[in-house]
DNA sequence: GCGTTGGCTTGATCCAGATCATGGCCGGAT
DNA sequence: ATCCGGCCATGATCTGGATCAAGCCAACGC
């Protein structure tokens, strides 16, 4: 591994908040999850201390990946679910055509790969969208380790059933502008919900990754990014936004986010 | 429950093949699943007797539903998961501005509910489309047992993977002639899982109801079937549906069905 | 330096499918 | 019988966003 130059943000002041260090130690077996800054939110609750040394036996810390990076590709052999510590991922498919189909982005405490256990192999490729850390969980071992301890069995659950929501989410059919607040809007909570700011953050993602998954043309994220900012609801410099009025792109996704 | 007339196909020659009876003994304890007719799709694997007699303990049976009656309703706190034995239900959200969101079909042999998990109340409206008829298992109680079953934990695993998969499809970005073709091989696939004709079926759900899930309009959805008939791809009387030719509708759907 | 390449923007045009309007059919209520 | 409302089909028109085309800019290799 070595010693990895970790330049995560660059230059300008996005809303990245700790500087998080994955080369730093990962704590000893008994509170490694709070070292790895995203542990209670990706397997939270109140466990013992036995609990979280079965955990820490289970988990592997992995990366550093680069932007352009397999983390896994369509039909490999499931083997393993992942918690993204740092860095984004994306989940694509591609038709025989060659045609890519964005299924989604992972930010930091989120997991990737619950939608192989099924198949019991990888559906789709993730790849890394920049510099990527990663915990990684053999899938059996942790299956295993459920049965004795029922709330991660919970957790794994809600962890499914959330996804099945997330991918009903974007099957609707709504505007451009509506999609592209809600997609604005549901960053920013997610950002927020791990502790990053809620109204600046850095998209990871090339415009065409947003368009293509967003079920739009790249000329029209383009178009839609650009009347937001004439409108004043938010602040777009490259890959960088800020959002300027959320509650107003909130009230424009409302339909979107339902509730 | 009494006496109920149950008419599921009135006249028609439809693809139906045993005649359901509910109102048959459930079987004793230890193979109450294969009268079920479904219970070894839905809860399938060598399970030994002892593991059949806790299901059976847990599991409830429910109905008749008639067409338009709700299952359960949004917001409701969630307890129960269900099985369809026999009918079609429809998940659907609403959102504040009245408009209708159709999730999803379900037919026998498959899972209600499994969305309502992490929000723990039911994210959505499930709504009879005919005479329907449920297998409830208490979720709690299906957990639990699923720690001292991994065989349970697995296929609810695998229950839940595969529904984030099936969300995934439909929100792809594809032409209605495709989708309204993936729309009818994959309702000839899972009739067929079931045992039921691949060819004949009846579509127990409105046009309106088909259009909207697909994100169509009603007339889109009309003048696509009739557009599929006169190429003599299918052939459609009311909601009876024969396909003609399976393997031209499949390569229409191959880029969304992807494999 | 210079050309190339990839990501992004902007304008002009086009089209699949939405929307609007109409009418037919069927089944249940009066 | 008659009415009414839900469902479905079909033709005419409209439009949001795709597509095509052109150009900008920064990073990179030679």
């Amino acid at each position: 591994m070595g010693n990895v130059p970790v330049t995560m943000s660059s230059t300008r002041p996005t809303g990245r908040l700790p500087a998080f260090d994955p080369e730093a130690g990962d704590g000893d077996e008994l509170n490694f999850c709070s070292t790895c800054a995203f542990g209670e939110v990706c397997l939270p609750g109140g466990f013992d201390k036995p609990a979280l040394k079965d955990l820490h036996c289970l988990v592997e810390h992995v990366g550093p990946y680069r932007a352009g990076d397999s983390i896994f590709r369509v039909s490999e052999p499931f083997e393993s679910i992942f918690a993204v510590r740092a860095g984004t991922v994306k989940t694509c498919t591609v038709d025989e055509e060659g045609r890519e189909q964005v299924l989604g982005f992972h930010l930091p405490g989120e997991m990737v790969g619950l939608n192989a256990i099924h198949p019991a192999r990888y559906p789709c490729d993730a790849i890394a969208l920049d510099t990527v850390y990663l915990c990684r969980f053999s899938f059996p071992a942790l299956a295993m380790l459920a049965t004795r301890l029922p709330g991660i069995q919970q957790q794994l659950f809600r962890l499914l059933s959330a996804d099945i929501g997330k991918a009903a989410l974007l099957a609707s059919d709504y505007s451009a502008n509506e999609r592209m607040a809600a997609f604005l809007i549901l960053l920013a909570d997610r950002y927020a919900a791990r502790g990053f700011s809620a109204t600046r953050f850095r998209l990871s993602m090339a415009r065409g990754d947003i368009a293509n998954h967003l079920r739009l043309a790249a000329e029209t994220v383009s178009r839609v990014l650009r009347r937001f900012q004439d409108q004043g609801l938010i602040k777009v410099e490259e890959r960088d936004v800020e959002l300027l009025d959320s509650p107003q792109l909130r009230k424009m996704a409302r339909c979107i986010l339902h509730g």
